[in-house]
DNA sequence: CTGTTAGCGCTTTCAG
DNA sequence: CTGAAAGCGCTAACAG
């Protein structure tokens, strides 16, 4: 593989000169310019990235870490984050967080692979993550609440999200609403849960636990608590999945029951991913602004790179999208 | 930030000792490795990866390269790279290609920052993918053929998936079969309709160019295309669509003209996205095997890697998907 | 088992 | 405008 030694030597001048002249340095003249790039073409020479990058001490490059590359994609997120990483003449790239301490994603952050790192992954350690922190490289934090002092976050309101929804379905004449729910351990799902309860609260309707079933944010899980739930005697009026993915797999447990929806019942998603539109009846739900999300958790990671004083913590609203899964109850 | 050298220092022992602790060689007494770990920890030491990757020149990581990063994505095709990269112990990263020679693709690519890629990114041009792999990257195509030493590919066949779905067309009592196709550039829009065209002619059925009508793989595209369908006077019997999401554009586009799917005309689709079988009515379409195409590619990687001499040309086939898009014709 | 030392390939003072 | 030289942080002979 040639060096910019091979380079220099073919062209006939120093390394420094040839270095020069690669990176478009105004000390040199045209003449060696020339020269030096001729060299370069012909010994079709590359340069090495690390070894710049180790001697300039900066990579110019954010991660992006997901707990699954392959999962559902937040598309929309990604964009945000490209748009902005672009726009600051960074490079982006993504990488999982699947085998906790040995996966890539623990590896870039630990080895300083990256200058800033933008975090959507729960199976990171809050450990490891601190950690990272710590010895400089600027961390946003998407999924979860960290307190220390080099970790920013930047989250979706998602108490006033799940407010709306049971709000929405509680205006829609409906009073027994029953409450699908994620993973015990998500915080997005206890605030959403959160959100439905002081809805309830503030309309003054009661907390049955008999409608609050246990899901875990799959399809399958979805249509398991559906079924659950069809299988105590009495149908609440209406039901908030607290995401679009469980709410599609209820709709197979409807369907394959004979429950009409919203006919028969109501229900109302959240997350707004691309599938409920598609599905029959369209998915009423809570969309969240994930672009949003996306573009400012980069900004902030930028920001933070340039040495300004940022808040630590930043709240996005949601949005209601109506569709056809929602029906004013006729008592 | 602490390197490799205060930590000997602190820990009293040389540069070399440090280096051989922190790396778990057996040359090292138990009592020094002690020590030396225990330095490390206090002064919260992390290696730079880059100084390392730039001493031994291999970084352990390759490159999965895609259009852009926010498409959609082909979770199962990731999900196979993913599987076989981890099991050989590398990291892999995903990098978009938006941005042609400016983007972080063409970076990593050219700087030799990742061991291999695995590209599918009809963005990256052909000269810069060559120019990449002459240097020793071992590259693994997914979208195309490029005739060069270096480059290895991996695609499925895209004519047997063509002729398929048109056979399965035909089969089903339809002969006037129209095509809409993808993007003109596309390889895979070339190759089904060679399928396509093979069919046809098999069956000694005739080929109209008022049934080949161009889309551009897009939702979008595939309403319009439909719409243009619909405006010429006669309808064909069932239409091919050259990928699923225009098939979806589609089927909007029939539905606004009360034209019924598969009562009125047969489609089928291909590619078999998530989309198609919430779709109504869902989707008769082509599967591709992605996750095996992922898995495969990255197994080349590897091979490439290892020394091994090995074929530059695989092909995976297609399955034929049925669902409720297509029915008998009643003649 | 441990220490000395020579680079990996590049950037960047500092003198010409 | 150009060149010599000093490292960035780490690894791996090699010699004790």
């Amino acid at each position: 593989m040639a060096t910019i030694k091979d380079v220099a030597k073919l062209a006939g001048v120093a390394i420094s000169t040839a270095s020069y002249a690669l990176n478009n340095s105004d000390r040199i003249s045209a003449a060696t310019k020339q020269k030096v790039e001729a060299a370069a073409k012909t010994l079709n020479y590359k340069k090495n990235g690390f070894a710049s990058d180790l001697k300039r001490t900066k990579t110019n490059t954010i991660a992006l870490i997901l707990s699954d590359l392959s999962g559902p994609f937040y598309s929309e997120l990604i964009k945000g984050v490209q748009d902005v990483t672009s726009a600051n003449n960074y490079d982006l790239i993504a990488c999982n967080s699947i085998g906790g301490a040995q996966s890539t994603a623990v590896k870039f952050l630990t080895e300083k692979r990256v200058d800033g790192a933008i975090i959507l992954a729960h199976n990171i350690t809050d450990e490891l993550t601190i950690e990272s922190a710590t010895y400089g490289t600027p961390l946003v934090l998407l999924d979860r609440y960290l307190d220390d002092n080099h970790v920013y976050h930047v989250e979706v309101d998602n108490i006033q999200g799940g407010y709306r929804a049971t709000e929405y379905l509680i205006t829609h004449g409906h009073t027994e609403i029953a409450y699908i729910s994620g993973p015990a351990a998500s915080n997005d799902n206890i605030l959403r849960y959160q959100g439905y309860q002081n809805a309830l609260m503030d309309y003054h309707l009661h907390l049955h636990s008999r409608w609050h079933i246990q899901g875990d944010f799959t399809r399958e899980g979805g249509y398991r608590a559906t079924k659950l739930l069809i299988a105590q005697k009495k149908l609440p009026h209406a039901i908030f999945y607290a995401n679009d993915e469980m709410a599609v797999g209820g709709l197979h447990a409807f369907k394959e029951n004979n429950i009409r929806i919203p006919e028969d019942l109501s229900i109302i998603g959240y997350d707004d991913i691309q599938l409920s539109e598609y599905v029959q009846p369209p998915l009423t739900t809570i969309k969240q602004p994930k672009y949003e999300v996306g573009a400012l958790a980069a900004h902030l990671v930028f920001q933070i790179l340039n040495g300004e004083k940022i808040d630590h913590h930043y709240k996005l609203s949601t949005e209601l999208i109506e569709r056809a899964s929602v029906q004013p109850r006729k008592s």
